[in-house]
DNA sequence: CACGTTGTTCGGCCATCGTAGAATGACGGG
DNA sequence: CCCGTCATTCTACGATGGCCGAACAACGTG
């Protein structure tokens, strides 16, 4: 399946990449099912795009650092970098994922009940 | 000389369009240069670029809500709207700032001096 | 070994972005 | 009043970026 983007070591990490990473609301939205540390299955990520377009954006999100990916057979497995962001940049992954979930990025589409059917 | 964007208030901030702002090597440079919290004359900003990509930058920071415009005559002042940001998205300015800082972002290019000159 | 599963890569499309130079508009000073 | 200063807008262009469907590659299983 080659992943050849290994994820930089924390030193090479660079912030604008990050932010750049982070830039993106279904991005936001992977990472903020990843943010309680677990890994988690590829196929159980949950994104509004096609599994082409979602391959791409979790390219982007390891090649800037932010998540990490094991193989297993011809699955894998994502992870976030929490202690490495943490080390890298101190508190910008805990304030990002609080305003995230304050705007609730990347959750379900919400069918609009404020209006009640008639 | 006309400002047409307006800073959003901040309950209007969206994450993704802040990190987005933030995610340039250039405006984070001007950030830096606005952390103290001063208002800043347009024309004391360093940038590498061109004034007219100046303006574009200052302007996405506007619209994003990171900086804040105040025209006086034909000169303007620009401030970072840092109650705004701590209030809206704590502690992602300051993670940011920080960063920044440790990668010197936007300072003189520096010329090389890791090979004393022959 | 043939096949289905899983994720990546490829090719292409369209939108946005960073950049610069030139034109424009708004003032203030001589 | 005319000119210089200051910042924005216009126009243009190459580079990215997000998106998709299709093709592909690696693996496990029947």
């Amino acid at each position: 399946m080659r992943h050849p983007t290994p994820p930089p070591a924390p030193e090479d990490m660079k912030l604008a990449e990050v932010l750049s990473a982070l830039s993106d609301s279904v991005r936001l939205g992977l990472v903020r099912q990843l943010a309680d540390g677990a890994e988690r299955k590829w196929g159980d990520l949950r994104a509004p795009v096609a599994k082409s377009t979602l391959s791409h954006h979790l390219k982007t999100l390891r090649g800037a650092g932010v998540t990490e990916t094991r193989e297993d057979g011809t699955r894998c497995f994502v992870t976030l970098r929490r202690t490495a962001l943490d080390q890298r940049f101190p508190g910008l992954l805990d304030a990002v994922l609080n305003a995230a979930d304050e705007e609730r990025i990347g959750e379900a589409p919400a069918l609009d009940r404020t209006a009640p059917r008639p």
